[in-house]
DNA sequence: ACAAATTTTTAGCTTTGTCTAAATTTATTT
DNA sequence: AAATAAATTTAGACAAAGCTAAAAATTTGT
């Protein structure tokens, strides 16, 4: 399998969400930054491999093989964003690029070993799940942290409200993207949250946290 | 520059051992498993970058440019090995192939953040010496253990007697190749070595010292 | 020194993955 | 239900990296 068809079954599998629906050998053009004669030249090799199905004009859906194919691929990119982060201190947002090449290394002992030396992450500093060997995680979501019950955890995604004010509370507050977050009270009387963010308990307005998305697996 | 060139560069590096040598079509052909008409191809396409001097027929050398260039693949080479047997437990010997896919990751920000994480190491588990961030190293010579004097650190390498009682008693005293040993004393008496293997202090007969290759770095 | 052997290069072809331009099929709109 | 628009595929080309076979240069042997 060439890097190049890893990409591509990587895309279809994320603009497919994973599942049955049709993808269009335009969206796969835009994704993978390529013309769509090119995708169509490469949905026929892997049509050959069988890793996808295509009939002419119909766009494309992964056969089970090539949703393991890219289950694996994925496995291997979250687990190297894993490390990235936690060994090597790479920030939350420097690791795709990276991990983007490393997850093409061929060697299945490897990302094993990886996986053991990372004490079997479950899920990527993005939030989201991490495939195991068999191809099976768990699914995740991506809510206002106000739209979570109690005892949720977490890791904080992204903002909805981005204007520099808010911006500028979360850095004093010491809360950053790719910080795991778990919601310990809700107060009723003015409906803000008691939660714990990087093993510090802190108090947030129902107005920031209608204002900040975490991911949680379910 | 491809993953073929940086191979190609590689493998003019090691034949020319670094240095100011020609090193013919044909080695090349015969070191990357390819064709000589391969290689000239190839040889032009450096040469056109300025990594290599070349003559028609005269065979090639790497330029400055080309050296460095060498340097920086090895060092990432070197530095993922030490990870792979130091981090993830890898054995001595399994740790080729794969470094020689990771070599090829292109950032240096990873890289150095990979040589801090560990611990800046000199020297790889062959006992290879680790080009700095700016190309500079030690070098390194394997000869006997006997033909080294006191208070020598090495890594062991390699046997010159592969006799199955020869292996056999190593496998006894516990002294695998990848293992760092120092000479502490010589007994001028029956020329016989005591050593550290690996936090241990053993007694080494001449015989078995002279058939044991180590890896120091000058 | 010159013929033979070896090495290296050239020429032309193949595959992979890409592109442009043209043709074809499907979708949309009136 | 045409006609037009959009999406998709085909055809033909190109660059990278390899190959084979043939030509050219260099080296070797006598």
């Amino acid at each position: 399998m060439t890097f190049s068809e890893e990409d591509y079954i990587k895309a279809i599998y994320h603009l497919g969400k994973g599942a049955q629906k049709n993808v269009s050998t335009n969206a796969i053009a835009k994704q993978m930054m390529t013309k769509p004669s090119s995708v169509t030249d490469m949905i026929k090799k892997l049509s050959e491999k069988d890793l996808v199905h295509y009939k002419k004009y119909q766009g494309v859906t992964l056969t089970e093989s090539g949703r393991l194919t890219a289950l694996s691929i994925i496995r291997k990119h979250r687990l190297w964003e894993v490390f990235l982060v936690e060994k090597l201190d790479f920030s939350w947002d420097e690791v795709h690029e990276v991990a983007e090449q490393l997850e093409h290394i061929k060697s299945e002992k490897l990302i094993n070993k990886l996986d053991k030396h990372l004490g079997f992450p479950k899920v990527d500093p993005h939030g989201d799940p991490i495939p195991s060997k068999e191809g099976v995680f768990i699914e995740s979501t991506k809510k206002l942290l106000n739209e979570f019950p109690i005892n949720t955890k977490g890791i904080c995604v992204g903002v909805k409200d981005s204007s520099a004010p808010f911006l500028k509370f979360l850095d004093k507050n010491k809360i950053a993207l790719g910080n795991t977050i778990t919601i310990l009270e809700k107060e009723e009387f003015d409906n803000s949250f008691l939660v714990k963010i990087e093993e510090r308990e802190i108090y947030i307005s129902n107005e920031i946290a209608s204002n900040l998305y975490i991911k949680v697996t379910l």
